[in-house]
DNA sequence: CCGCATATTATGGGATACCATAATATCACT
DNA sequence: AGTGATATTATGGTATCCCATAATATGCGG
């Protein structure tokens, strides 16, 4: 059969307005093209997006079972500010997923997930040596996808990257920390050489580790800016 | 003051109408009034609920973002199918964060919480006594629910009653497994002792373990109907 | 000029009616 | 029987309504 390895399926890519207009927001609030707290009217937006109100609610409502919108009792839709204190209970259920995720992987071993996952590693060390800060970010967001989707985690990804987005602030500031672009990586190559070894305990410890780490970094942050506003 | 104890607010309940159509719609799906992968007819359900079509597709969309529901290109919203793989993937991670929400427990070590999680436990292992299937199920999930809040832990309860839902039908079977009645209570004493002991990592591993347990049992139950299908 | 009551406006919550298109079912013809 | 044309159904999406309410502006009496 010549259709037998290409399977020959007439894929559509065809996305529905719904979810263009949902990326497009989720994209601003995450980048920050909004204040945090900042009123969303729902006509204002329509303009913006160039879509009906009935779009603009749908995805309001999708994002406020994100956790990037908040609805106030008839008051409409607000960008939702992440608390010191949620952001730390992120980064706690980000370290536990993350390492289930690495040792998960460590358990199966699989050399190519492992040459994989030193490629995106190497992006990871360019990106900072080039002072390239949104290209370490998302090459640390494909670093953790493929620890997850190569695992099998589709689930536990979804949830990842869901509450990721809700920091990415932080993210993006503690990328920038002196001495982030040595630790970072070298602690990423601990998971990587824990996976390397089938060593699950010591992957998961890894990962957690590292996600600790970047937790900490972000709570000092926060409390400088914290002192700051006091002074 | 007559009025110091009692803050004389006037609360309001008055939950929209979106809300309530969500809640009633999230309980049907979740307590089987539907048969998994049956199509979610907007007009019709505009009908049964009583609701305009803007309502039910909010909803709509708003339980697809939470995995109760999927949507089709141009086929429109279905009952999603929790499929054996996607539960493992739930058990898994209810696993680890009840775990963490445990040790936080232990660590605490609150007498008010302990208390409370024995009132609980002692109101399951009644329910289990007068075979009340329903109560068993829902004092369960108090238990959990205490200790994610107790213990601070709301974005992680979210997600976990988020999750928890799309495998309710698996939790009903599970309890209803002879031996069941004993086993479950038993481990779930143990979380008590660990966190009465302050021993985070004991409470943390007997969280787990608890969760594991029944992750097995309906496995083996998803096998057994498996096989039974393919006879 | 201040305090209060009263418009006014902006906006959300919700409902309808409507259109275009895709998927499906029906049917008629050879 | 199989092909093609047609009708039906339902989604994706738009445009407007209406009403209730929160915030703001306005105005008036002292």
């Amino acid at each position: 059969m010549s259709a037998s390895e290409q399977p020959m399926r007439v894929l559509r890519p065809e996305k529905t307005l719904r979810e263009l207009a949902l990326e497009k927001m989720r994209d601003a609030i995450v980048n920050m093209h909004f204040r945090a707290g900042e009123r969303l009217v729902e006509r204002d937006l329509c303009d913006q997006l160039g879509v009906s109100r009935t779009i603009v609610r749908e995805v309001l409502r999708h994002l406020e079972s994100e956790g990037l919108v908040a609805i106030q009792q008839n008051r409409g839709p607000i960008v939702a500010e992440t608390t010191p204190e949620e952001a730390r209970q992120i980064y706690e259920i980000r370290g536990v997923l993350e390492g289930i995720a690495a040792k998960a992987c460590a358990i199966q071993k699989d050399p190519a997930v492992v040459a994989e996952l030193e490629r995106i590693l190497a992006r990871i060390r360019a990106a900072y040596a080039a002072n390239e800060l949104a290209a370490v970010l998302s090459a640390t967001t494909d670093f953790y996808r493929t620890l997850f989707e190569n695992s099998g985690r589709h689930v536990a990804w979804g949830i990842v990257n869901s509450i990721t987005a809700r920091i990415n602030h932080l993210r993006s500031m503690t990328i920038k920390t002196p001495d982030r672009d040595k630790q970072g990586p070298a602690q990423m190559q601990k998971i990587i050489d824990a996976i390397k070894a089938g060593d699950g305990a010591a992957a998961y410890e890894a990962a957690n580790v590292h996600v600790t780490n970047a937790a900490a970094i972000a709570e000092a942050l926060l409390a400088e800016q914290q002192g700051a506003k006091a002074r």
